[in-house]
DNA sequence: GCCGTTTTCGGCCCGACTGTTTTCAGTCG
């Protein structure tokens, strides 16, 4: 199966060939264009394709379209591979480099002739050892160091960090540069702002009207291991955790525009200055210029950068280069969710031992009401993963689920004699695995006592598109199953969702008023926004839960608010925002 | 090769930093 990062890489590839070969930067741009898109894109490309929508990426057009469908159809395309014969193919191990990019990888490529990608790395460190490098024209000391440095510490980065990781990184540092005296204001940058999924390259940006004083205590944080590079209003540093972070300065007058321009998405700035350009204006991080008096306007905040434009605020988490700048235009940008919405957490993993149960959870129901009350919840819904029942007789598991529920609630009781005052209420659930053949992993009949059922997969993930489609579709269709846990099963950086008709899947939830859940499981993240976007589109309601397995991790949920809140979810579209009184009708309790 | 509310032809973002240069090319985001 070919991933989006393969495709990327691949149209990488071949733009590098026209870059060189041609000198056809605009050809070369629009292969990295679609690149970018297509690696940006949560849902597989393929997946694109069999809905015929592969010409709807942004950048990617009928071309390249028709390269991705070979790609498919046949693992190979005989076009980028008759291209790439143009160059020598060590050249392309010579660009995963940073800071050598196509010119200098072919130049050194093309001169010693490094017709192998795999050993061109070798290869050239040996020409570096041996001085013969340094007899091509431009390669002094320095550059030499950094390719060699390069290739010895073998650091390949092919992987985004999940969101999760970039995080708290991204807010250590955040914190020693708000410390700083002359600092007004610091903020993240990219994909980070915009609370992606996966991170490329952590960024920061600082605002400050004394820009020497401040750049030189950036440099002293703590935590940095080495200075990359530095320069008045841009340094690039390695923390000790091997993480590489952006510095930008801003004076005051441009913060807007900065923040604006480095949060991108670069699909969505670039289609941002073609409507600019329209009313002739040209953008920069400094400002938004008028190109007929040559004025720059400072925009001292975004809102105010958006205003210039002549268009409303748009939340960095919408600015992906779709329909935002149309919605825009017309002053339709929604009211996005937000965390404070939330009013509980219906995935919950409680400490109850079955005999023979995967994937305990470690807190008490004590612990996690402590930690509901926490969080202002209105309710929470306990749903520990369904027995493995081996073996046992229908009245033995039901013993056992009776027990498990008397239990939890002579523990809510207890719980309220304690505490008087502003305790959630509580549901009983259960998640129930889903089948190869979309039979629930529990009988029909012990069911009954439920308050309702998460089903989700969590096995045979690699079965046809329309096996796990029926599969979903036959679990969901049990009365008690309402919400469909974590639904691609996908785990960032793992392991790719499963493949299902997600379209038909979502139509059945909005017929049969089944909930889609938005897992806020920070290596999950599932739905994948835009999954969220096309079922909140369709009218489908979600909910946003945490799959806490420790009451701590009832804090993950703002990483699905902000997952939906890509997928343009406003409260509405979200079930767990409804008081308790109405959530109950949601899940046919009354 | 992509794209389109002036265009189906003729455009295509641009500024910062590094290194090897004595005025600029290459890379990056």
């Amino acid at each position: 199966m070919v991933t989006n990062q393969q495709i990327a890489k691949m149209l990488r590839r071949v733009a590098a060939v026209f870059e060189i070969k041609d000198n056809d930067f605009f050809r070369a741009r629009a292969y990295e264009n679609a690149a970018n898109a297509v690696e940006n894109l949560t849902i597989s490309a393929r997946d694109l394709l069999e809905q015929g929508k592969l010409t709807e990426i942004p950048g990617v057009g009928p071309n390249i379209a028709q390269h991705l469908e070979e790609l498919f159809k046949t693992g190979k395309v005989r076009h980028f591979e008759t291209e790439e014969r143009r160059v020598p193919a060590g050249m392309f191990a010579l660009l995963g480099i940073r800071g050598v990019g196509p010119k200098i990888a072919f130049k050194i490529a093309h001169e010693f002739r490094l017709d192998d990608e795999k050993t061109a790395l070798s290869k050239v460190k040996q020409l570096i050892v041996s001085g013969k490098l340094s007899s091509l024209p431009g390669f002094g000391e320095k550059l030499q160091q950094k390719i060699q440095t390069s290739i010895e510490s073998a650091f390949v980065k092919e992987e985004r960090m999940l969101f999760s990781e970039a995080l708290p990184v991204s807010e250590g540092f955040l914190n020693y540069l708000k410390s700083i005296p002359q600092v007004i204001n610091a903020e993240p940058l990219g994909s980070l702002r915009r609370r992606v999924a996966t991170v490329g390259d952590i960024d920061l940006a600082v605002c400050t009207d004394k820009a020497k004083e401040v750049m030189a205590a950036v440099l002293k944080y703590p935590e940095i291991h080495k200075v990359i590079s530095s320069g008045e209003s841009l340094s690039r540093v390695q923390l000790k955790s091997g993480h590489e972070i952006d510095i930008k300065l801003a004076t005051p007058g441009e913060w807007g525009s900065l923040l604006q321009h480095f949060t991108g998405s670069k699909l969505h700035n670039i289609q941002l200055r073609s409507l600019s350009l329209e009313k002739h204006l040209s953008l920069s991080e400094h400002g938004i210029k008028n190109q007929k008096t040559g004025k720059i306007y400072q925009a001292e905040t975004e809102k105010n950068f958006y205003k210039h434009l002549g268009l409303p605020y748009i939340p960095p988490e919408l600015r992906e280069g779709e329909e935002e700048l149309e919605m825009a235009k017309k002053n339709q940008i929604p009211q996005l969710v937000e965390l404070t919405d939330i009013k509980g957490d219906l995935h919950l993993h409680s400490d109850f031992e079955f005999e023979t149960s995967h994937d305990l959870g470690q807190s008490p129901l004590k612990d996690i009401l402590d930690k509901a009350r926490n969080l202002g919840y209105e309710y929470i819904g306990l749903s520990d993963h369904n027995p493995k029942f081996q073996g046992l007789t229908t009245s033995h598991k039901k013993n056992i689920l009776q027990a498990r529920k008397n239990k939890l609630i002579t523990q809510y009781r207890e719980y309220e004699k304690d505490v008087k005052t502003r305790i959630p209420k509580l549901l009983i659930g259960l998640e129930i695995d889903i089948r190869k053949d979309g039979q629930l992993a529990l009988e029909e009949e012990l069911t009954n006592d439920l308050d309702y059922a998460i089903v989700s997969v969590h096995s045979s993930f690699e079965l046809k598109k329309a096996e796990n489609t029926a599969r979903i579709i036959k679990a969901l269709s049990h009365p008690k199953a309402v919400i469909l846990g974590h639904p691609t099963g996908r785990m960032l950086n793992q392991r790719e969702g499963i493949e299902a008709d997600w379209l038909a899947i979502i139509n059945f939830c909005k017929t049969n008023k089944k909930i889609m859940e938005v897992n806020a499981a920070p290596a999950r993240l599932d739905l994948p926004d835009d999954l969220i976007k096309i079922a909140v589109r369709n009218g489908v309601k979600l909910c946003i839960d945490t799959d806490s397995h420790a009451a701590a991790q009832m804090d993950f949920m703002q990483f699905g608010v902000w997952t939906a809140r890509r997928g343009w979810c406003t409260k509405k579209d979200i079930s767990n925002t409804l008081s308790y009184q109405d959530l109950q009708s949601v899940l046919n309790l009354k």
